[in-house]
RNA sequence: GGCCACGUGGCGGAGUGGUUACGCAGCGGAUUGCAAAUCCGUCUACGGGGGUUCGAUUCCCUCCGUGGCCUCCA
């Protein structure tokens, strides 16, 4: 079986094939820290994690590069960093800032289920390689510097728009581009720009500024997965500076995707930066767009108090990664039945192989609720199940911790056992309506119980646990 | 205004030009002292209207609805 993944660049499934055979390079948008991150920001990052598993799978663990970067400078960074921070140099405070968020992103992904990327570089890390991608832009008739600003001249590029499909003429007709003076054409871009005393700023040879939003992908793609595999501003193979995979949220199509294609390429010159460029869909939530306005804008943060992490991921790998997602807590609701269900069934699972039914669904871009009913599929057969899990990056918990994690209110544990055991003890005596009874006082605790039958033995014996 | 997605049974959610998705819930049965858990079985569907076709949920057009991008955004 092969892997097919959706190209945006094509809009069709394709087969995929790597640059190099033995050797597979992904680069996915990251976050902007400044803020805990909202569950629309998990979605990318949970479904590029199983895009990573799946490689990992398909080529051996060390012959994939996943790379995720970290957006530690922007405008919003620096007016909070500016508020939290009042009277710190401005490149330290953000660095104060970034640190801060990007811990607690690491600690909510992980909670997630997420392995750590092969490498997660910072753009304030790779100025320097933004710079030499700025002057290279200009030097080659792409780019211009005017008032202390470089900007990336659009009708130089003839192939500008082919991934989001839209022509200079529709973006014009749109109307919302930014004209400023400056600009010698209203779509033109901007690669860097100048900071005031109080911005985070850097040395370029257009005086103290700070890049653009764009180049910041395009210098850390080139610097993690095309400069170490041989290419480079001194390579002029255009194959070596492609990379295999670029991900990340729809809503970065344009004019993200699209300006990275172009000052990537340009400097470079490939026709293509990455091969296959993979968007994942939006996220509602109860039927309502996410909005701070609206009071439904929920951080993974604050989920993970309610929910463990592996039901939120569950939640969001039921739908497939490009169809919309209805964030729900009835949807949360099942995912945690389901994985009760199976964290049950495997509990004495050995380590099993991988189901090939569960790489098919996911060689079929990434068609995780397929791969879904294909686990439930193996329900019946405990170790494909778990070992089907783990590839999904599930069962990190023993059975015991799983069912620790339901909230276990003010139960005594102690008092509970001796109704038990009073319960048993009115049963065997054929005192039915006195074991009901118990059990009714202590469903009213919200104890439930399991009766069954000790194997060896044959005696009766009642385990339980806490329903919400 | 321009461009682009999506709309499947009570709910979630795949897929397909003619054949059971799957799960949750429900219902029936087995089991149980009665239940719970488990196992077996089972009902409900493809937004509206046209068209193409022997036949469309699946292709085309159109309408309605929801969402995205065009400005920061996963």
């Amino acid at each position: 079986m092969s892997l097919k993944l959706y190209n945006t660049l094509t809009r069709t499934k394709e087969a995929f094939e790597p640059i190099d055979p033995a050797h597979v390079r992904m680069y996915v948008c990251g976050p902007t820290v400044y803020d805990f991150a909202h569950i629309g920001n998990a979605r990318p990052v949970i479904v590029f994690d199983v895009l990573f598993r799946l490689l990992r799978h398909i080529y051996g663990a060390d012959h994939v590069t996943y790379v995720r970067n970290i957006t530690d400078v922007d405008d919003k960074i620096n007016a909070r960093a500016m508020r939290d921070f009042p009277g710190v140099p401005p490149v330290e405070a953000i660095r104060t800032l970034t640190e801060t968020t990007y811990g607690q992103f690491q600690a909510d992904v992980a909670a997630l289920g997420c392995l750590e990327p092969s490498e997660t570089p910072r753009a304030t890390e790779h100025v320097e390689t933004m710079v030499a991608l700025i002057e290279r832009l200009i030097a080659r008739g792409y780019a211009y510097e005017a008032e202390g600003h470089a900007l990336f001249h659009v009708p130089a590029m003839p192939a500008y728009g082919a991934l989001a499909r839209r022509s200079l003429d529709d973006m014009i007709a749109g109307a919302r581009v930014d004209v400023a003076p400056y600009k010698r054409d209203p779509m033109d871009f901007v690669l860097w720009k100048p900071s005031s005393a109080d911005e985070p700023g850097w040395p370029s040879p257009w005086g103290r500024g700070r890049p653009g939003w764009h180049i910041e992908c395009s210098a850390m793609s080139l610097a993690t997965l095309i400069e170490p595999f041989g290419g480079g501003f001194a390579c002029d193979d255009p194959l070596k500076n492609t990379f295999d995979i670029h991900g990340g949220g729809i809503d970065l199509v344009f004019p993200h995707h699209e300006n990275e294609i172009a000052q990537t390429c340009c400097a470079l010159g490939t026709p293509q930066m990455a091969r296959v460029w993979m968007h994942n869909g939006f996220l509602q939530v109860e039927g309502e767009k996410m909005s701070k306005s609206l009071g439904n804008f929920v951080t993974i943060h604050e989920l993970l108090a309610d929910w463990p992490g592996e039901v939120l991921r569950f939640n969001m790998l039921k739908t497939h990664y490009r169809q919309p997602i209805d964030w729900t807590v009835r949807g949360m609701e099942e995912s945690w039945r389901v994985l009760d269900d199976w964290y049950a069934a495997t509990a004495d699972a050995g380590p099993g192989t991988v189901a090939p039914t569960v790489v098919e669904a996911l060689s079929d871009d990434l068609n995780t609720p397929k791969a879904v009913a294909e686990l439930h599929g193996l329900r019946s057969d405990p170790a494909a199940l778990a070992g089907a899990l783990r590839l999904l990056g599930f069962l990190a918990d023993t059975p015991a911790e799983w069912a620790a994690r339901r909230p276990a209110a003010s139960v005594d544990a102690a008092a509970v056992e001796r109704l038990i055991q009073a319960r048993l003890a009115a049963r065997k005596a054929r005192n039915f309506a006195e074991g009901d009874r118990i059990r009714d006082e202590l469903a009213a605790m919200g104890v439930s119980l399991k009766d069954g039958k000790d194997s060896a033995t044959g005696e009766p014996v009642t385990t339980w646990e806490v329903k919400r």
